[in-house]
DNA sequence: CGCCAGGGACGAA
DNA sequence: TTCGTCCATGGC
C-alpha cells in the first residue's frame, strides 16, 4: 500500500478489501452520501472529504498526504489485514456467503463523542431519519467547512451544546431521545464519561461505563464500543442480527450475543458487520 | 412482561 | 385517502 499527493487530494494504491458503498452503507456511520459518480462525500474529524475507489486504489479528495497518515488511515482502518480476518471468521459457507457479499467493509474508527451521540438518536429510529437528524445537529452546532464548492459542518464538540437544551434537541426532531442526548452531554462536559479512558478499559468494563448513561443500552454500548474505540470482540444484535443468527446459528432460544462472540470471538464485530450487511440487503431486495 | 416514547415511510384496504 | 405497522430500543 503506497500513498502519494496527487490532483487536490490523497492516492492510496495497492489497497485490497475496501469498497466505499460497502464501509459507508453497512449502518455504521450516519455522514456519508453517496453522489452520482458513486463516491461519497462526508466529514470526519472535522474533515471534509470526497472518496471513491477502485479494485486497489481509493482516492481521497480535499486531503493532503500529513492528514491521510495522522487521520485518514486510521479512520478507514487501512492498516489492517482483512484477508486474515476473513481467513480466520469463515469457516462455514454463511460467512463465506457473506463476506464475498459485503467483501469491501471496514469498520471506521469513528469520533468518540460523535459515534455516542448518534447511537443514542438511532435507538428505535430509521437509517435515513438518524442521517437527518444528525445533519441539523451539525448545522446547527457545528463548523462550517468549505469543500467542493458547498459548505459542509463538523460534528459539534461537547463543548459546543454547552448550552444546548433539551427543547432544542427536540426541535431537531429527535422526539423523546432529546432528553437522552442532553444526559449524555452533561456527562462528557463534567468528564464523567470520557473516551480516551473507556478505550483504555477492558471491554466488560467499558460497556459496563456506557450503560450507566441515561438512553444507552446493550446495542447502543456495543455499537460505541466496536465503532469508536476499537473494540472488535463486540457483537452488536439488532433485529436483522437476531434474525440472521436464528436463521444459520442458533437452534433454541440461546442468546445471538452469546453465541455471536463465542463463535468469531476477537472478530466478532467484524462478522456482524459482514453479517448485518448481507442480511438486511437480502430483506430489502426481497419485498 | 408489555406498553409507550415522535415521526415519517410504506403498503394494504 | 386513510389506517396500521414498522423502525440500529430502552425505560418504567
Amino acid at each position: 500500500m503506497i500513498a502519494r499527493q496527487i490532483n487536490g487530494g490523497v492516492l492510496i494504491d495497492g489497497v485490497e478489501h475496501f469498497s466505499v458503498k460497502h464501509t459507508f452503507d453497512c449502518g455504521q456511520c450516519f455522514r456519508w452520501d453517496a453522489l452520482d459518480d458513486k463516491s461519497y462525500v462526508g466529514v470526519a474529524f472535522s474533515q471534509a472529504a470526497r472518496i471513491s475507489a477502485d479494485d486497489n486504489s481509493i482516492f481521497i479528495k480535499g486531503i493532503n498526504l500529513e492528514q491521510y497518515e495522522n487521520v485518514w488511515k486510521r479512520y478507514l482502518d487501512l492498516g489492517r489485514d482483512y484477508g486474515k480476518i476473513k481467513n480466520t471468521i469463515c469457516y462455514d459457507s454463511v460467512m463465506l456467503e457473506a463476506t464475498n457479499y459485503g467483501w469491501g467493509i471496514r469498520i471506521l474508527r469513528q469520533e468518540f463523542f460523535e459515534t455516542l451521540i448518534s447511537f443514542i438518536i438511532s435507538q428505535r429510529n430509521a437509517i435515513f431519519r438518524i442521517k437527518g437528524i444528525v445533519k441539523r445537529l451539525c448545522e446547527k452546532f457545528g463548523n462550517e467547512i468549505a469543500f467542493d464548492g458547498q459548505i459542509y459542518y463538523s460534528f459539534p464538540s461537547a463543548q459546543q451544546l454547552k448550552n444546548a437544551t433539551e427543547a432544542d434537541y427536540a426541535a431537531l426532531g429527535m422526539g423523546y431521545r432529546a432528553k437522552y442526548v442532553y444526559e449524555a452531554v452533561q456527562k462528557v462536559l463534567t468528564g464523567e464519561i470520557d473516551g480516551e479512558e473507556l478505550e483504555k478499559m477492558d471491554t466488560a468494563t467499558a460497556r459496563k461505563e456506557l450503560l450507566k448513561i441515561y438512553g444507552v443500552g446493550n446495542k447502543v454500548a456495543d455499537c460505541v464500543l466496536l465503532f469508536s474505540l476499537a473494540k472488535f470482540g463486540c457483537f452488536p444484535v439488532d433485529v436483522w442480527m437476531d434474525r440472521v443468527m436464528h436463521e444459520n446459528y442458533i437452534d433454541g432460544k440461546e442468546n445471538a450475543i452469546a453465541v455471536g462472540e463465542e463463535r468469531f470471538g476477537e472478530y466478532s464485530g467484524f462478522a456482524q458487520q459482514y453479517l448485518f450487511y448481507w442480511r438486511r440487503d437480502k430483506g430489502r431486495i426481497k419485498k
